[in-house]
DNA sequence: TCTTTTGAACTGACTGGTCAGTGCAAAAGC
DNA sequence: GCTTTTGCACTGACCAGTCAGTTCAAAAGA
């Protein structure tokens, strides 16, 4: 007895498991994790609470496998970003701002997903801790990456620090992209890669006046 | 009971409000607001259940206040950065990294405090959100106002946008000092402010070696 | 005296998780 | 073709436990 799959080709089962995402991640981005409960989440995607139950052991599994699910697309997203620069024989400072915009792409589509990952990632002694830190490391993986590239092929000086200024990246664009999002919805995706841009490049300090 | 003197002319009251905070910054930030008992902060602080409710109004009245008193250090310290610089005749560029060295004393100081600020930041349709907004806009524009003055007095490009530019660095400050912190606590604070200053001062791209 | 704290009991609402039962489409039997 | 069986996916009422907030008499502190 083949499990049934609906006319699309995917499963049921998982057709369901993608409304739960997607109930889970607005509800607990809002809300925070324990504040959001297993009713909402199930009313939301518009199934019954025993659904949720039959889908994933608990509500901490299920927010588990959304990080997952999450942060595997970001990482993909990163990675291709990266290569797509390296095939068409871009810089590494091309490649990063390459992957700057490919954040700001994700954020500006999940940023539902982005907030609920800022607000769990440094929390201690929870129980997701293990996962969420091992899908942080394979995201951080890929920025550290090009900057090792780049120190070996003399892009970037050799003094900097690989995982400081990864991490300080990453954060760039994660606060620029969130503040982007809560305090200025109405400027373009454009506009806010042009900022960080320029603050990569270090166009911020000098006279500079017109590069543009 | 502990007949604890209350030194400097503090009153008591004072002091089990300061203890409360304490107890209920790490608390929280390990666990978030809602799965942070009531209970939890009072054995934690060392009081009983009911001088919580004598000294504050409710949970989320606690927490309101204990996010002002947070945040008001942090402003208090940047503008202090800021105006020091500024008597010693050090440009808006050695503002900024003042400030940036300020954030970093901060959060190294008061590491709990920056993970429940962060985790609670971008969330929306909370009770203490207003609260949030106003205490983040004081800090941020002591940032965006070294920015401002900078342009102003053509240290910095005409060109950078001053809203975003201070959110990513903020952001910049924040991710790589809470990344210091969970994952190579081992690191000196000038390690840090030394990568945040190249990156800041885009002595990262471009081969420059020797910068000592 | 007046303020502050204690500590335990209590309430009422809410929540994660359970489980016996339902619906249904494909497979098996005839 | 048609009936019966199978078992996956789903349902929703229910339960046992938890928590914010209240109350208050009594004690401690200043």
């Amino acid at each position: 007895m083949d499990s049934s799959t609906t006319p699309g080709g995917r499963s049921r089962r998982e057709a369901t498991r993608q409304k739960l995402y997607e109930a889970a991640v607005t509800l607990i981005a809002e809300q925070g994790f324990s504040a959001t409960t297993v009713d909402e989440i199930a009313e939301r995607a518009g199934v019954a609470k025993g659904t949720v139950y039959y889908n994933f052991a608990s509500k901490s599994v299920l927010f588990e496998e959304l990080l997952r699910h999450g942060v595997g697309l970001l990482t993909a997203s990163l990675r291709e970003a990266a290569e797509r620069t390296a095939r068409g024989g871009g810089t590494r400072v091309d490649a990063l701002d390459a992957m700057i915009r490919a954040g700001l792409v994700f954020i500006d589509r999940y940023p539902a997903f982005t907030q609920l990952y800022v607000a769990e990632l440094w929390r201690t002694n929870r129980a997701w801790q293990s996962t969420l830190l091992v899908v942080r490391q394979e995201a951080v993986a890929v920025v550290e990456g090009v900057l090792r590239e780049g120190i070996e092929h003399g892009e970037f000086s050799d003094e900097i620090d690989v995982q400081l200024t990864a991490a300080a990246l990453v954060g760039m664009v994660l606060v620029a992209a969130l503040d982007w999002q809560a305090f200025q919805p109405e400027r373009s995706l454009d506009d806010v890669h042009a900022a960080l841009s320029r603050l990569l490049q270090g166009r911020v300090s000098g006279t500079g006046r017109g590069t543009g």
